[in-house]
DNA sequence: AGATGTGAAAGTTTTCACAGCC
DNA sequence: GGCTGTGAAAACTTTCACATCT
């Protein structure tokens, strides 16, 4: 699978994965923006807001062509619809979810992917104990229909919310059963496949960053 | 509070973000292989279970000194030690999370951060339901609390676990109180403040830039 | 006049390649 | 011989600065 970068060419440019997430954020802050009322947005307002330079933001646009108007800035509305078509959230992507223990449980009712147009269309897990039930009437299904349920919903995107030792079979399992995104909160390092995407979301890692920097701060400034 | 970058400059060269996440990950790397008994690793086999170059192991070693030996290669143990020393995580970390909702509860049950040495000391909600409530024996206390608590209990980073409307609230308490580093879970943009680093991690992004890469990909290749 | 879009410059990170030590 | 540690080169990302268009 390819790993953390975006692994995908766009037209004449490479755009880079650090650009992708800038797109999601100023996405939101569009959003915000048209909440307010605003209509016509600078590049310099967005790049104050986000806490980046005016030519940073101008730079990931041009990537993927012309969206303002010299001498005016940019339409706040079509703007955002720009970027959410390229970002693919104007359409609802259906996901399955493998894994119902504490981390799926917070992620199927993460209310931020509803809000995206993300939503969960099944739930697997290799507990027979939980195989049956229904979360706000999505059935938690044996590991063996995955295949047939990602073909017949049409689901695109896998996420992986299971301990280390299963999820690389797991991975494994979405991946024979047609997925083209896998979004992996399980602390390894899959193998990668061909035509399948991976991001990586570890949860410890990030903990471990934060306790490096106060760590080596302390260091700094003892006590 | 200092933003997604880790702010902080240790010893004679600057140390980047990314470095810190491989620091990580090659401690996971180097656990498992002092479970299968090895003894001596080279900059070549842990770069290739990894999938990166062993220049880059090298290099990302060497800004904190020299740890191995030229013909021979690093001792696993030794290795694994001093990256958790850099890390910061040979030693226990107290930490408040605030937010028991079913990102709150996910993360408290989070078996990697407790395997890592991070134990979580108390739980903060606004809601009066859950005060008074115990999560395998810690108590969910009112905010008004988290000020005592963090300095008798000597946490020095909070978890933000609150929907995004209640996010910088928090942050400005969690400060208030005292923490050094902050992870963030809430959708927001936090305000810097000196001398306390902040994590964002924002799941909603990890998966918007998997469905940015699916769908670029299928416009090149279309069906 | 005002703000975009973009080549060129500056800065940062990764890779190369090899001197130096075991 | 084998492998580290590291300057130098290459690749990539961000910022500058200005020609260009409304």
């Amino acid at each position: 699978m390819r790993g953390e970068s975006s692994g995908s060419m766009h037209r004449g440019g490479g755009v880079s994965e650090a650009t992708v997430r800038r797109l999601s954020n100023y996405f939101r802050i569009l959003e915000e923006m048209e909440r307010e009322g605003v209509e016509t947005i600078a590049s310099e307002t967005l790049a104050e807001r986000y806490g980046i330079t005016s030519a940073q933001v101008r730079k990931d646009f041009s990537s993927f062509g012309s969206f303002g108007r010299r001498g005016l800035g940019y339409p706040v509305r079509g703007l955002r619809e720009r970027i959410g078509k390229i970002l693919g959230i104007d359409q609802p992507w259906r996901l399955v979810l493998v894994g119902a223990g504490n981390l799926g449980h917070a992620l199927f009712h993460y209310e931020e992917f509803r809000r995206r147009n993300f939503s969960i269309a099944a739930i697997f897990d290799s507990n027979p104990e939980l195989i049956g039930k229904h979360w706000e009437g999505v059935p938690i299904l044996p590991m063996a229909q995955m295949g047939r349920l990602v073909s017949e919903r049409d689901a695109r995107i896998g996420i992986i919310a299971v301990p280390a030792a299963a999820g690389q079979a797991v991975a494994d399992q979405l991946v024979a059963a047609g997925v083209e995104g896998i979004l992996n909160f399980s602390p390894i390092k899959l193998r990668e496949v061909e035509n399948v995407f991976v991001r990586n979301v570890n949860l410890s890692i990030a903990l471990e960053s934060l306790s490096y920097s106060v760590t080596a701060h302390r260091k700094l400034r003892p006590l």
